[in-house]
DNA sequence: AGGCTATTTATACACTTGCACAACAACGCC
DNA sequence: GGCGTTGTTGTGCAAGTGTATAAATAGCCT
């Protein structure tokens, strides 16, 4: 059999071969690229030369379809947060189910693949900490928060309903705060030292401390099937 | 008046005046300065050069004091931690006071200046996105939170035997889960977002919520003076 | 005071980085 | 099928990187 992996051009002046892609196609084959390279390097080790190997290019390729590293790095970091609060909440649209039903899917969600993983974790440390240095990362970061912790309060508010209650606002903002920091907390646990946890342990003990923090009585009805 | 601040050697070889330092001392300058350099501009922007200018010294002096670069960032690591866990364990020293009210004491100490410190989260943020590449950072975190769990967990034991109540091993290794949780999650919170909160509020939403945790009644002792 | 030695500076070097630019070739269109 | 457009490659370059090493000098010891 003739060698197939490699036509081995012996004296041509053997320019690579390539397709043409998509815009939109190459543009996200290299953003999926650099989150890539900075999970695996970190920023200082995603240059244009790993991006663009890893994406399947040459590095100046970067260059016609991004004024410049900077402006990849944003977008790629952009994308992320897109995806995380996409899946996140993706979880509290359940229709035809109790508030509590869905505050519960929605910690579930949370504290499980493939919220909880070790490389969105990286990716989501490398990029936060420059948001002290970055007031554009700052920005994006605390937008994302609010409306994070905007989707919490407004479940706790029906959640709180359904049980005749009825809070104060100062009252709802604390809930969702706290509600936010055992989410935000039980996550990192879970993404730096996932093995050290059974499957499901997080979110049961997410949706019992949120349940404390409520003044929920804890109720049997969610163990059943 | 004579020019002072500058001697303006007119045509010697001019090499500039330096003072020799204890070796502790430039090594913990060195130190500081990369953590600085760190804060400011990332992982990517602590070069010899920048963390040498910050230090007051010029590049090669590092190669004197450490084997290469990346063991002045291993031990700016250390230091890091070690300063942070060093001040955590501290509120927890307090003698003659009830095991509640040291538990207070840590979450208060924990949610307020300096721990809840943009810079230090920076820090930790930069360092920790790479322990998924790095086994030697992920082994020191996971060697750091186990020990701050464990205090965690230490102080809940407490603070239910005088209560009169009687955990098993594994309701208080979820407590301190819970509990640890719910302050990482508070402390990120504060420390991103530290002006959306007003001072002490934090720490009286960490304690509330561990109290329901704990299923602890809140008690009016600890708001009187 | 004067020398010894270790600390510190300064320079050099090989290598990498982001970016610029010209040559090339894949693909749509006539 | 030939041709033009432009996505893509390859090369080059100046600036910056970590490290090696020689030269200088600050401060201690006698």
């Amino acid at each position: 059999m003739p060698d197939a992996a490699d036509p081995a051009p012996m004296n041509a002046p053997s320019r690579r071969k390539f397709r043409r892609e998509g815009e939109e196609r190459r543009r996200q084959d290299l953003i999926d690229a650099t989150l890539d390279s900075v999970a695996e390097h970190g920023l200082e080790g995603a240059t244009v030369r790993t991006i663009a190997l890893r994406a399947g290019v040459t590095a100046g390729l970067i260059r016609h379809y991004f004024p410049g590293k900077e402006d990849l790095l944003q977008e790629a970091y952009a994308a992320l947060m897109g995806r995380m609060t996409e899946q996140a909440k993706a979880a509290l649209l359940m229709e035809d189910a109790s508030p509590r039903q869905r505050l519960a899917a929605f910690v579930t969600a949370n504290l499980n693949a493939p919220i909880i993983d070790q490389r969105v974790f990286s990716l989501w440390a490398t990029f936060i900490g420059r948001a002290g240095a970055d007031p554009t990362l700052a920005r994006a970061h605390r937008e994302g928060y609010l409306g994070f912790r905007n989707e919490v309060e407004a479940v706790v508010a029906e959640v709180l309903a359904a049980e005749r209650r009825k809070p104060d606002a100062s009252e709802l903002r604390h809930h969702a705060i706290a509600i936010n920091a055992i989410i935000d907390g039980l996550w990192i646990e879970g993404c730096l030292a996932g093995e050290m946890f059974s499957p499901g342990e997080l979110a049961a003990i997410g949706i019992k401390a949120i349940e404390a923090e409520l003044g929920l009585a804890p109720e049997k009805q969610f163990q059943e099937k």
